[in-house]
DNA sequence: CCTACCGATCGGTAGG
DNA sequence: CCTACCGATCGGTAGG
């Protein structure tokens, strides 16, 4: 509280003034994170089209709000377990909502048969998921990969695989 | 340090007699960890076969050093940034050469003709060690999916993809 | 929004 | 390996 503090030029009890305890600051900036995410994945399923657009919209979406503002996303997406039962099990559920819109867009998906019949939906939205709760931890705005590159490599790979096409 | 001593049965003062720092500790788990992720990977490589051979024993290796120790491999995975700037580097440098492994086995893939010819392969390690990463966050060893269903979810998922074959 | 402060916790030491 | 303790830090309050 000290260090938050200090970059508004303050003393640390002055945030006091404005803020009940430093639990209640952290779930302000998780939930404005949860808010954030779940705005794009509603966005998303709106798309008409194929369930494949859709989830396109949803990776594009996921990384457009991690890039928007990294410290916000990486505070929903680590630091909830810092916060008391109650509150953590409030956070959980948004972000199970927000996976449940994949595993949505993915059934719609195998129904249409823009992917493939044998998918097994719950463990494929985890393995997309991974990849895109992982992209906090080394995308470089900076790097040679610009954010629509990065949606196009992430989309590629998941729905085309590395492997040799037969 | 008084929790750690605690489920020793011991006084938190006691550790001091058998460690020289918190820090110290930390260090030992994260490079045990180190060595478990490192060793797993030296065998995979080791393997005669296709690079694809490799990649999934890379995979199996990787869950494998996971479902063995959690806590070591969280700690090894999670909790190197508490570390001194000199300490956080020289695990930092042995997870690159760990996710070199995986990279050099990518290339060797792409050179065979066992993976796509036009795959970027930094990123690609990078999406597959996503993943990987990601299973201590989410896998059940009680639940539905066992191990070996697990590597092949993995391996499956990266080569073939989700979309429909064409 | 600041000064002055409190009680709890924490990494660690001294001395046995 | 324990008792007794220290100095620093931290979330937070009182009173202005």
């Amino acid at each position: 509280m000290r260090d938050l503090a200090a970059e508004l030029g303050l003393k640390g009890s002055s945030l006091y003034a404005h803020v009940d305890s430093k639990e209640d600051l952290l779930v302000e900036v998780i939930e404005a994170g949860a808010a954030a995410f779940q705005e794009s994945a509603d966005r998303a399923v709106r798309i008409e089209g194929t369930a494949l657009d859709r989830l396109r919209a949803l990776v594009a979406g996921h990384v457009g709000v991690v890039l928007a503002d990294l410290d916000e996303a990486r505070t929903f997406l680590n630091e909830a377990r810092a916060l008391d039962d109650d509150r953590r099990k409030a956070v959980i559920a948004v972000r199970d909502r927000y996976e449940a819109t994949f595993r949505t867009v993915l059934e719609e998906g195998v129904e249409e048969g823009t992917l493939r019949a044998d998918l097994d939906v719950p463990i494929t939205a985890t393995f997309i998921l991974s990849i895109l709760n992982a992209v906090d931890r080394w995308y470089r705005p900076d790097g040679r990969l610009d954010p629509d590159r990065l949606v196009d490599a992430i989309v590629g790979f998941c729905t085309d695989g590395i492997g040799r096409a037969p």
